[in-house]
DNA sequence: CAAATAGTGTCTGTCAGACATTATTCT
DNA sequence: AGAATAATGTCTGACAGACACTATTTG
């Protein structure tokens, strides 16, 4: 194959990426947001084989001639199903086996995204499912495996981080993103605790604005600062009791 | 393509793997151990092109038929290389783009591995650096750009896990781990509160014996509960001062 | 006024940082 | 004894949990 004289440009030139079998490579996104109090993921119904008409999270092939990265890739597939460009994103990792795909060796890079609550574009094949119906369902691939997996991250790192806040609107009032913490954890936080966390670690700013929303005191909105979208605290939320 | 009549059977019968174009999809590990109070990063000479002769992190492609998952194809990278068969491994990440192999588009999945210092077998093409020293060669594909953000999560891991443990041989003294911890986050600890973190977590056992190489007290040995290998601190040890 | 929601005061418990002190070995 | 290393005692400060309290709005 190699030979003592050649260069790497002649290696280049003759080389041809088809002469071996490569896995299947995909890249998938998980797509989180809140609506009416409820953690609910966006899944898509396949119209293809294999798998035809399963759900599934959105994904596809990469677009060797469109994308220049995986996050591009992954990027791209979210604002297609849902019309958001700047979500939060993050990779989950990747997971390849033999069987997760039968077409054969497949090695599929896991995205997961936080979004505001909006409505699939009309024209959508996605659909907003809460989290506990998604998990009951039987999901395309071996996503029905892949989602506790991803939840379970959402979940732990909730305890040291500001991710509820990209999955409300902004500008929010502390009460909201108190909720939002509460509806991904399941189950509740003490205000005094959650508002001096806060507080102390300088995250938000205060947007000039009052709310009224029927009864009660007016809330302060507060938006997340930008430089802060991926702030980690040194210490967990305690564990509940 | 799909046609209104055919099933998923014939789908896969007619599938052809090879009518698209995959991505290169490598396996790469970067292993690290620590001999003489330094970190250390075990790198392989290329022998062949693309970067031929440059160093680099071991690695290669999945063999679809032996390799049942991506983590037994990086493990077996890791085995090759240094002999070890049951280190501490963890998925960094995927990273994929057009340009980070002269081949073309490349989605490598990337692990690192902490293993307790070992020679690699005298016929082997590897080499351990010292960080520093890895950090300032130009590695091949875009290893150089991978290397420091490897580094940055073991380190930032580091400040509430027991990752240095997976470093050094077992058992070890608590001095012998709390200068593990020291080498990998490049400053010093205070004895008492490393000891009494890891004494309230419960993740390390007495072994009966006692140890005296040289001068000054013997100190206690001890090895890591083996189901607290991933063990997580609530909180995180405080940042230098 | 009462109901509802926003926001604060303050006590307690946990645990990391700092550093002084004691313990056990060797030469 | 003195050097070297291991192990402990204990004070302080940061910050989370708990919960009672005050503040501001609408009806």
């Amino acid at each position: 194959m190699t030979t003592p004289s050649q260069t790497e440009a002649d290696f280049l030139a003759a080389y041809d990426p088809r002469a071996f079998d490569s896995p299947l490579s995909p890249v998938d996104v998980v797509i989180f947001t809140l609506h009416q109090q409820q953690l609910k993921v966006l899944l898509v119904r396949r119209h293809n084989f294999p798998h035809k008409d399963r759900w599934a999270f959105p994904g596809g092939f990469v677009d060797q001639h469109h994308d220049a990265t995986l996050e591009a890739a992954a990027l791209c597939k979210l604002t297609e199903k849902t019309g958001v460009t700047t979500p939060y994103l993050e990779q989950w990792g990747a997971v390849g086996n033999a069987t997760r795909d039968p077409r054969g060796w497949s090695i599929t890079v896991l995205y997961f995204a936080l979004i505001p609550f909006a409505e699939p574009p009309a024209d959508s094949d996605a659909r907003w499912f809460t989290l506990d119906d998604a998990l009951t369902l039987n999901l395309a691939f071996d996503h029905s495996e892949l989602l506790p997996k991803v939840v379970e991250r959402l979940r732990s790192k909730v305890l040291y981080t500001v991710m509820p806040a990209h999955l409300i609107a902004s500008p929010f009032t502390l009460s909201e993103l108190q909720r939002a913490y509460e509806c991904v954890l399941g189950r509740e936080l003490e205000k005094k605790a959650f508002r001096r966390r806060l507080e102390t670690a300088g995250v938000l700013e205060a947007t000039g604005n009052s709310t009224r929303e029927g009864a009660g005191r007016p809330a302060a909105f507060y938006r997340l600062r930008p430089e802060c979208a991926s702030f980690n605290f040194n210490r967990q939320l305690g564990h509940p009791g």
